[in-house]
DNA sequence: ATTTTACATTTTGTATACAAAGGTCGTTTG
DNA sequence: CAAACGACCTTTGTATACAAAATGTAAAAT
């Protein structure tokens, strides 16, 4: 049997200011995102239109839209005529996505490689610096600024694929595992390295390398999370 | 100022009896796809909502899912509050697109020529030789065949990844160029011997030079057929 | 007692209605 | 004459209404 999906009140009650970036659809999306990869939402239960609706406070429009996107993103399985059900990610699942995570972002840091100029190397070495420091910086925000780094130097199409496979994964990288940042830190530096030598081949690997070992951390971190709990 | 869509009538005044396989969404994306894919919708051009659910008669329910899965997969591009514009995809997107399909498909090889069986290795086989007859067969669905063996071996999230890729791309290679159904032969022979091989780095390069010929051969098919016509 | 079948209920899919943002075009004003 | 303003129209986004498939339930049959 399916297990059935409460949504607890987002706001509890009361609704912040109306900003409305692009749609409510997007709320959604996030909200329902969120659910999932927090352990909120486990995998088989199936998703009522109606009490998510009532949940945030909007019609079944733009949910029904935030299905089809999260439907897109392989976090839902949406069956027609019997609705939209959390898929079944396994650890394997998991584990592969950061693989093909790794081929992709693999592939963006050769071209890196290649072709950075040497002030978007500088630019890398001064935020890495700041990464290594790890006082008083957001890591989180420093990951992304190293990676963003690297990535906008990869043409259009990678970046699309980059950014959709970076959706449907746990954000919170450095709250993941104890000692993550201290990983983090090597790999980057390693991967760093590896383009200051203009090394294409070697900063693929040692990219992949890095999610891979991200992708283990995940699984670490939504086990944690009680992700494959019953 | 951006072109307007205009939509011809699919079906010509007749409509097909009644089968609605999953839902109407899903004609409208294909319909859609078809109709960028064919340079029938140029880069670029804002799309009408209620004009083509006039043009597919349906309503405007259907249509806006449809949009949201094909901005997606990257074939539209969606403006909160100003609609669906066709994406101005670039032959550099084109090759960029196949390039990322060849690292995923050459990952599928690799995980192939380990972990195939001697049986399904046999059956790789058959139908390449099939391929290689050429007479009295569906190039295109023997081309399916041997890819979808492959395919198969490789873990869920791979294959899920591989089925997005394949889809916002033009489908219909074996119109595509003369003599590629010739050189496609050769890709798929020295795919297979790697296979048999077991050799699985030389099956992932060459998967990947046939995913990136490929993508050459689109970009020229694209141009035939006036994609970037003005 | 278990399976089957008819009926009621729920839930999805689609259509339509309504509100608001965006765009258009003419007028006004500097 | 050009730029700015504003009333009007168009189009999107959201909500609601309706149709049909799926699901649940209870009585009937084996």
């Amino acid at each position: 049997m399916t297990e059935l999906a409460v949504f607890p009140d987002p706001y509890q009650g009361t609704r912040p200011p109306n900003r409305r970036r692009g749609g409510l659809a997007d709320d959604v999306v996030l909200y329902v995102r969120e659910q999932i990869l927090t352990g909120a939402l486990k995998p088989g239960t199936k998703i009522d239109q109606e009490a998510l609706a009532a949940a945030l406070d909007v019609s079944r429009s733009p949910v029904r839209e935030a299905l089809v996107i999260l439907g897109q993103e392989g976090l839902l399985d949406l069956i027609p005529r019997r609705g939209a059900v959390v898929a079944d990610l396994t650890p394997e699942d998991i584990v592969d996505h950061y693989e093909l995570f790794g081929v992709v972002a693999g592939r963006a840091a050769a071209i890196a490689a290649d072709t950075l100029s040497e002030d978007e190397i500088e630019q890398l070495r001064a935020i890495h610096d700041r990464f290594v420091d790890g006082t008083n910086d957001d890591l989180s925000a420093l990951n992304w600024a190293f990676h963003r780094i690297i990535n906008r130097s990869a043409p259009r199409r990678t970046r699309w694929l980059l950014r959709l496979l970076e959706r449907s994964v746990p954000a919170d990288y450095y709250e993941f595992t104890d000692g993550w940042d201290a990983q983090a830190v090597q790999h980057h530096a390693a991967i760093l390295e590896a383009i200051v030598e203009r090394n294409a081949e070697e900063a693929r690997r040692r990219m992949e390398h890095h999610l891979h070992e991200s992708g283990m951390a995940a699984v670490d971190h939504l086990e944690r999370q009680g992700f494959w709990e019953d």
